[in-house]
DNA sequence: GAATGTGAATGCTTTCACAGCA
DNA sequence: TGCTGTGAAAGCATTCACATTC
């Protein structure tokens, strides 16, 4: 695969899509998976089909990224792996910081998705003294005094605030203040941010919201014709997984 | 997206656009907000700075409910706060069990998120024999072999996954064909399921690619043009706080 | 005067369908 | 022949800007 930047025709339209880039890590993690079964090649359509998307939505996606594949033939599974990679910048290390050790902070700190992409847990930090030096997943918590610090000796860009809301804005400004330019963001608060940096958002209790109302409107329209549940397994063509919604905002 | 289903005869164009029901629960959360400080009326321009969007984005919103706002003067809180909940099916009880009680289960199980809005935790399900009749979130765990009963007796129709990877399409099939038609996914696979159940998923590990890949972007423009970080606390008008992402599959 | 509600304009995304290449 | 890559068409979502109403 080519020396990092194997052709960049200079004139490639920089600008993926941001609907393109929300599917990217969908495309890595079913590449990943084929790749561990050392499957060589996918189609178009194999490929869309492990990660849910039709196929030319997938086409149209790598065609923002250059020609990797082979008419007649797919995708070389291993290269288009580094390609995306390579796109998503997981080719580098991301150490992160997970600010607010509760439940979900614990959670997150365990969740081994990070590590295996290019993610590193930093550090874990929270404001109860009581939960200084504790290990929790096998990593000592910290104390909120030190955020600062660990933030520059560690050169965090990316943090992830698990407080209660309202503690969220507090520590958003303490993190951009020691120079983190992304944030993940779990508390239900809207963050401020200035200009540069990177919000996104995760509410467990509005994605609840959003199937409540499918599901109230499901209710009412019982019986109305093509009802019927489907055998089951459909999977095929659903409508697209990305509804894509989170929240980006160049801030 | 449509599931088969024709026209939508009838009064008010019934369809509210996807992306304003994803939306709605921003303009709830804010709503209530004001509610709780007894704020009787709020403009486009100030509910919209509350919730992160844009006061014609709102505007447009609301215009697909219907004409709840007066003009040269805005909406009434707690009429709004009562409209939007109806409309997304939140005045109604909606029992929800998780499916896999680790370290994610039991964040959830303990998020209060939840029952502030119709929702409620009917049943905490685990696969480990050692953690049934724990008390997690003051709840006993209860095993996977009476998942059925449970969905049944408690009239449960929406799920939450949060198993590990290679459990969810298992677990998933149990809760269809056990009567549920919604189901909010936190492991990192694609679900299969039948026509009529929708599925959202959430993914930690996405998110933050999505980050990096911006992340990176930042710093390979470094002292290209505007470069220079801004003052910090700009807040004003970020990009919009919905990029919109998750997944909704009409399934 | 103030702020909503909404056609029209603009910009994105998805889908189609087929030319082009291995 | 088989499957990619991509213009062009269709479909949605966002933004504009202003007539309308209180």
């Amino acid at each position: 695969m080519a020396t990092g930047r194997t052709h960049r025709p200079a004139t490639r339209s920089r600008g993926i899509p941001e609907a393109t880039v929300a599917r990217l890590p969908l495309y890595l993690r079913a590449l990943t998976a084929l790749s561990e079964r050392s499957v060589p090649t996918v189609s178009s359509e194999e490929l869309a089909a492990a990660a849910g998307v039709n196929s030319a939505k997938l086409r149209k996606d790598f065609s923002y990224l250059g020609s990797y594949g082979t008419r007649g033939v797919g995708y070389d599974v291993e290269y288009l792996v580094y390609q995306i990679s390579r796109e998503l910048g997981l080719t580098q290390d991301w150490p992160v910081v997970i600010v607010g050790i509760g439940n979900l902070g614990a959670a997150l700190a365990n969740y081994g998705g990070f590590a295996s992409r290019g993610f590193r847990v930093a550090a874990l930090i929270d404001a109860d003294p009581a939960m200084a030096g504790k290990p929790v997943a096998g990593m000592p918590v910290q104390h909120t005094d030190d955020l600062e610090k660990i933030i520059t000796d560690n050169g965090v860009s990316i943090g992830v605030i698990a407080t209660p809301a309202g503690a969220a804005q507090q520590v958003c400004d303490r993190l951009v203040a020691a120079g983190v330019t992304s944030i993940l963001n779990f508390a239900p608060t809207v963050l401020s941010v200035p200009d540069g940096v990177d919000v996104r958002k995760v509410d467990l209790s509005i994605e609840l919201q959003i199937l409540a109302f499918h599901e109230q409107r499901k209710a009412g329209e019982e019986g109305s014709g093509d009802g019927t549940a489907a055998p089951a397994a459909a999977q095929e063509h659903r409508k697209g997984p990305d509804g894509d919604v989170p929240a980006v905002m160049p801030a």
